[in-house]
DNA sequence: GCCGTTTTCGGCCCGACTGTTTTCAGTCG
């Protein structure tokens, strides 16, 4: 079983004792759980085959009671004791917390006193009145559900981080060109870089906070307010995610973009930390007593608590916060220290652009190099090139290059990788080019034993440097295929095949935790941005982004070498 | 339910806004 689906399940607990008013700190310890399954680059399943339930207990946050849950689900697929709390509450009527302003204890009242089992159901008892029966509710908070209730239907939950970003960056924007605005940050799991997104937090220091708050609700991209106070504000968007506003003063910049950037656990674990050296951390500052002591700047916060700056990739509580304190952080990699992008396609197939506008357009982002990796023939849904049509285009490369000094194009191919592992050109051909990038764009429902040999067997082509996308994910439309990570990734260590983050906002794959495990086993990087547009190479960032949360340095990434180091690297 | 550089028991992060109230509980982050 995929970590992401045994922390659903134990995250399905933790709602429903949620509900059920059951101990917080049972509470908390689930969702702590959760929290660090979800971020851990091994898998739950083999560390529990490997080692039993003290293998469990050794991972933070677990304990005998969870592991005993966990070792249930890994044998049996399910849990016991969640189908005993279903018994009580279904399904149903949980997701009735997923209306914006309905909170457990009113979804308990509305189920017991009301006996409402759905969002559907509650939609139209909010409409007939039957709601007014309860204590606290009245109409304000009534129509308040009516609109909760149609924003949820509309909300797809998530959003991706390339629809996100560019979102709060016009809101920051619009607010920070006022004169009355000093700073405005992006917080919260965008400034993380997550690679989906719940809503935007812009954090802000005005002289004029009542005047701000204003500009703000009042945005063209506004369509509902749902709170306005001075120093904090919310609002629905036009494309239905969420945006708040915060606005602090000054010398409290530095703690509140902490606290508002995240994780909650990490928030957690930080405070902890600053009452064990008998220290407070809020939004507001680190106080010692009621003696502010930090918060001008997160320098000053981290440092006030005896540990290096935490870059906010990094805040999930997944080790970055011991890691501070023993002051062994990575040095995390920068998007200046990309120096090309070894995966992208030109008008030869599906792209939009010429070879020499692709090249012209990474040369001005300061790019030495490029790779021009048309699809083979066997993609013929993208146009993929003919042995003879890729030949031409070797040609074309050769003079382009001529007129480029101080830049490279180097020819190359996204060469499929077919049912049987071998590739769609022969090795007489592929000898030709300067870099082989090859993936899989078929047969995505092979099992997991023979998605992995297949890879396995690619890569085991002396030709082969990068295998692209190496999960098939296509973030909110299509699953991973199956495929053993762990497995293929400890092969590539022998090989030294390079492994690519593919920075397009709706794959990024490998992902965040898969690049920390790379790292681990000794497995490079390529953060490519498989470009179908002058346009998309800027999603590099994206791609930065995700690598810098999976603990990646510069030389862990194989495209920040220079050019000649590159290809003796590659040879 | 987890955890331990005082601890194997007794703690467990902190604060703002809303609606419906006359002082606060619920919700959210």
């Amino acid at each position: 079983m995929e970590n992401a689906a045994l922390a659903k399940i134990l995250s399905q607990i933790s709602i429903i004792l949620e509900l059920k008013e059951d101990n917080l700190f049972k509470i908390r310890s689930y969702q702590k759980a959760v929290s660090n399954i979800e971020n851990l680059a091994e898998s739950v399943s083999e560390i529990y085959k490997k080692g039993g339930r003290k293998a469990l207990e050794e991972i933070d946050g677990i304990g005998s009671g969870i592991s005993e849950r966990i070792e249930e689900i890994l044998t049996t697929g399910k849990s016991s004791y969640l189908e005993e709390l279903h018994k009580d509450i279904p399904e149903s009527v949980v997701e009735m917390l997923g209306v914006q302003g309905v909170g457990p204890k009113l979804v308990i009242r509305l189920y017991k006193d009301l006996g409402i089992k759905s969002v559907d159901e509650l939609l139209s008892a909010a409409k007939k009145g039957v709601l007014e029966k309860l204590d606290g509710v009245r109409e304000k908070r009534i129509e308040n559900i009516i609109k909760g209730i149609e924003n949820l239907k509309k909300m797809d939950k998530k959003h991706l981080i390339g629809e996100a970003l560019p979102y709060a960056e016009i809101l920051l924007r619009s607010i920070g060109e006022k004169p009355f605005v000093s700073k405005a940050i992006i917080c919260g799991s965008l400034r993380r870089m997550k690679e989906t997104i719940g809503d935007i937090d812009i954090l802000a220091v005005s002289s004029d906070p009542k005047r701000l708050s204003d500009v703000f609700t009042s945005l063209p991209q506004v369509i509902r307010v749902t709170a306005k106070g001075e120093t904090k504000s919310s609002v629905v968007l036009e494309n239905n995610m969420n945006a708040d506003l915060r606005i602090v003063k000054e010398d409290e910049f530095g703690s509140a973009s902490h606290y508002f950037t995240g994780s909650k656990q990490h928030n957690i674990k930080i405070r902890k930390i600053a009452i064990s050296k008998g220290l407070k951390v809020s939004e507001y500052g680190v106080f010692k007593g009621s003696k502010r002591i930090a918060g001008k700047t997160e320098d000053e916060l981290f440092n006030a608590l005896g540990m290096q700056y935490i870059p906010p990739e990094l805040r999930e509580d997944s080790g970055e916060i011991e890691a501070a304190q023993r002051k062994t952080l990575p040095n995390l990699l920068e998007i200046t220290d990309i120096k090309g992008d070894l995966h992208m396609h030109s008008d030869y197939t599906d792209g939009t652009a010429s070879i020499e506008e692709m090249a012209r357009a990474a040369k001005k982002l300061g790019y030495k190099y490029i790779a021009i990796t048309d699809h083979s023939k066997s993609t013929k849904v993208a146009g993929g090139l003919t042995e003879k049509e890729l030949l031409k285009q070797m040609d074309e490369i050769d003079g382009i290059n001529k007129k480029l000094p101080g830049f490279k194009i180097l020819k190359g191919s996204e060469v499929d990788i077919l049912k049987d592992g071998s590739l769609d050109f022969s090795d007489g051909l592929l000898s030709r080019l300067d870099i082989i990038v090859a993936s899989i764009h078929s047969g995505f429902s092979a099992s997991k034993d023979e998605m992995t040999k297949r890879i396995i067997k690619a890569m085991r082509n002396k030709l082969v440097n990068i295998i692209a996308h190496p999960t098939g994910r296509l973030l909110g439309k299509r699953l991973p295929y199956e495929v053993d990570i762990e497995k293929i990734l400890s092969e590539a260590a022998k090989t030294h095949t390079i492994f690519e983050l593919n920075s397009y906002p709706d794959r990024l794959d490998l992902n965040d935790v898969h690049c920390r495990l790379a790292k681990e086993k000794g497995v490079k990087i390529s953060i490519n941005t498989d470009s179908h547009s002058t346009n998309n190479l800027l999603y590099m960032k994206f791609g930065v982004g995700t690598a810098r949360r999976g603990w990646l340095t510069k030389k862990d990434v194989i495209n920040t070498l220079g050019l000649k180091d590159l290809l003796d690297y590659l040879k």
